[in-house]
DNA sequence: AAGTATCATTGTATAAATACGATTAAGAAT
DNA sequence: ATTCTTAATCGTATTTATACAATGATACTT
């Protein structure tokens, strides 16, 4: 611990964390996955491919939000949820740049 | 909650996400960007570069060895970590996989 | 042998994530 | 108007994650 709490991680750091928990649940992987195949369903149509109640959808659904992930628009009673492609390429872009600030390191066979 | 709980997931959604969740924590996100700068480093070393005490450090480490991402070597007293190439590549590759399956579909503009 | 260094493990406290029943709100259908 | 549908939110229980002091284990130093 010869680091201060506050300046411990850069925010590139911080954002890729926090993306990779939206992605941490394979609920949540489905979800993004489900609303690539139609680009537009209702939370019903959701849990109808999820072992989960509405209630946990729900939730999933918030978190996909917060991360930036997902949309909603409401039509009637219903809401509409799809992707938010950009904050998706956005996830690629850092597990990519990632991948090639490491990679070229790589040695000819691993260590252990 | 149309599914049944055990056939909900494929082994593909829940490999992608507990490799997600070993990189949803900042510090073991830092720590494979440490083993890559200099391929062998004491536990000691790594805790010098985080906000972290030296167990919760190798609490991380440990989570970072269960997913297959990093391997240790004894030499004495000391521990030495060194990335697991063959499971980070695995990581990128499922990542790549999914946004190569989902980005053709991505539209003009995103819908909200 | 006694002391020191390194690091894993244990025990434990706290916070966050996960899950769901119950409820609420708002629109649609009758 | 009343009932039904849809889905968010609330309340709560349970599990998992995170963090660290204390301890234990092993090797190194003197």
């Amino acid at each position: 611990m010869a680091i201060r709490k506050n300046e411990a991680y850069t925010n590139k750091v911080l954002e890729m964390a926090d993306l990779a928990k939206a992605f941490s649940h394979p609920a949540r992987i489905m979800i993004i996955e489900l609303l690539f195949k139609h680009k537009d369903r209702t939370c019903k149509e959701i849990v109808a491919e999820l072992p989960l109640s509405q209630p946990t959808v729900s939730q999933h659904l918030k978190e996909l939000m917060v991360a930036g992930l997902i949309c909603r628009k409401q039509f009637g009673a219903q809401s509409l949820y799809c992707v938010e492609w950009n904050q998706l390429e956005r996830v690629f872009l850092l597990f990519e740049r990632f991948k090639y600030k490491i990679m070229p390191e790589r040695p000819k066979r691993n260590c252990c």
